[in-house]
DNA sequence: TTGTAGGCGTTATCAC
DNA sequence: GTGATAACGCCTACAA
């Protein structure tokens, strides 16, 4: 034997090769080439036998050598601050939607965290000079969020969940953040509250700073009261928000909306403990529920966006972009106030005309 | 312009290669490559230089290639069902464990999804025949796993999150599941319960089918009563078997367990509704906490593993076996008992001695 | 319609 | 110790 490893007439492991294929058909490696990815230019006949074979001798492409080839990964990436967001609901329901429309068209998720380890800049940096993936979804979008930059310059191409407040290269998949919350600070004005609070996420998050901003929009045009605090959207900084916000019994909210339904459902245990009933003494909502909004006791009230659908739309969008389509201003569903047991007439209100 | 997009000696852009960076230094490609990858038989001057110029350039190793001559994806996979467990909280935690080892030895993370669009056989069949990843993850094993044999034959190499209960070719990464659910039945039996019921997932998986097992072996030896239920995991279920469970006022349990923390606060919330206080009517406790089990009210006493931890061991173990290493058989920190304010003494009960 | 040849960037082989 | 050169599997100008 030689130290080659070069028998494949005699391992029955080898994969076949479209030069397997060629030769076993008759014909050249081009050909079987043209005919494996239906371009013109191949007799139907030819054509048809050269699938045959193919498909009896079990060939399947090497993405490895077509990558190399064509210069593609035919991979997207999604770097996660896994440590920013501990128990999260909304990610893995936006995940499972970018999974949902990758995988039936040969693309792959490459999962990659930026906490640990590797700052977030290193770890775009490396997905994209590794050249693992074609594209990246940028979600979490920060103010002037620097990654719209890196990215363009490293070459990736992109979409933002959520729309840039910068000029940004890269194609967008806005929801609209503003109806949900004026739907749901009317919703709690109809149930008599004047004194409405907000327990937001960290500020530098866009989709964080509209949410605030829709809702001291909101309660300002209804003439009613509202306190922000900001939290890092942990379960703990919700109930210390909510702490901060019924700590003094003359001068607190009837309502209080949280960014997260984590940090609501701490908030609802602050408020057991500090003798208060929900939604007797005190209303509470949420927003980007999980499914155990619905199951809760009591229930939570909360303004919904279908995450899986958006990272559905996410994937599909960056697809497109990276073949050169610019697709039809994407937009998802607005997000929908769901009333449930959390939210109740205010203490001593008359309830709505 | 072109439709084409291959212009390599116009763009600027252009990676530098082993060539260029062998070019720029005056000897062949080959001996980049042994001095890039710290290879011995380069001298070390020479190897010095060539460091410098290929830093210099920018050089960077392009995955593809590397890929394509070792026949190596440097990449792992995992496959979820993700219609499967919606809202878990274990595997964002877990995922994030299995990142925090892979990115720093260069190797990705690719998620695949098995509930939409192909089978899950198809979908690790798709995996292995792109040759996208080097091994796979199998998460969630069930009773005589098929993915087992499947996996083996693909040629993929794999590590079981968990201990099959057939043969298995691959290492494991087990847990012990039995103190965790011990602890739990001693801590309730001391509190004075007498009538226990556990609330389980699909008894199809090997580690819901462990738990259930090692509570009524657990209640048993203690002479306590058990009934357990089947449920598909979700909040909802964990809802409904809790209706079941309260249905007998004369003839129910006063603690009851449940295999995660959403199906436990969803059986809460059917208990007050039911009109049973927790913890002074019925004890609650869960399994696999998320950190809102800290938060809510009555805080949920549980059984915690920590995911991260497995996740990380996992990939470390899944990594060393495609290096041919076996490690030492990797053990996991047992399950601990976190006692919070969802268990308390069963009502009626005397303070156990 | 089909065949040929060259190259994608890297690593492995084998002479020098 | 060093340097050509041939693969890895696929795609694609270009020639026939």
């Amino acid at each position: 034997m030689k130290p080659m490893d070069h028998e494949p007439d005699n391992d029955r492991h080898v994969r076949p090769t479209i030069a397997d294929v060629a030769l076993r058909a008759g014909v050249s490696t081009g050909l079987v080439s043209f005919a494996l990815n239906n371009r013109p230019g191949v007799n139907p006949s030819t054509r048809r036998r050269i699938l045959e074979i193919a498909a009896e001798m079990g060939w399947s492409p090497d993405l490895r050598a077509r990558s190399l080839r064509t210069n593609r990964a035919f991979a997207l990436g999604l770097v996660r601050d896994t440590a920013a967001a501990p128990g999260d609901s909304f990610f893995p329901a936006f995940i499972a939607g970018v999974e949902r429309d990758l995988s039936p068209v040969g693309q792959a998720l490459v999962l990659a965290s930026a906490s640990a380890g590797p700052s977030e800049a290193e770890t775009y940096r490396k997905l994209a000079s590794e050249r693992r993936v074609d594209g990246v979804i940028l979600t979490d979008l920060r103010a002037a969020d620097e990654r719209l930059a890196l990215v363009a310059a490293l070459g990736l191409a992109a979409v933002t969940v959520g729309e840039a407040d910068i000029d940004s290269p890269f194609p967008a998949v806005p929801v609209d953040a503003v109806a949900g919350v004026v739907a749901m600070v009317d919703h709690l004005v109809a149930l008599g509250h004047r004194s409405l609070a907000h327990v937001a996420g960290p500020s530098v998050i866009l989709h964080e700073r509209r949410r605030r901003t829709a809702f001291e929009h909101a309660c300002a045009s209804r003439g009613v009261a509202c306190r922000v605090i900001d939290t890092d959207s942990s379960a703990r900084g919700g109930g210390e928000a909510t702490k901060a916000l019924l700590a003094d019994p003359e001068n607190r909210p009837t309502a209080i909306t949280y960014s997260n339904d984590r940090m609501a459902l701490a908030g609802i245990g602050v408020a057991h403990r500090s003798g208060l009933s929900v939604p007797r003494d005190l209303s509470i909502a949420a927003f980007d529920e999980s499914d155990i909004a619905r199951y809760v006791y009591p229930s939570l009230t909360s303004i919904v966006t279908d995450a899986e659908e958006w990272g559905a739309l996410a994937a599909r969008t960056l697809l497109a972009a990276i073949a050169g389509i610019e697709l039809a201003e994407p937009r998802l569903a607005p997000a929908r106030l769901v009333a449930r047991e959390s939210t109740a007439a205010a203490p001593g209100a008359r309830p709505a005309s």
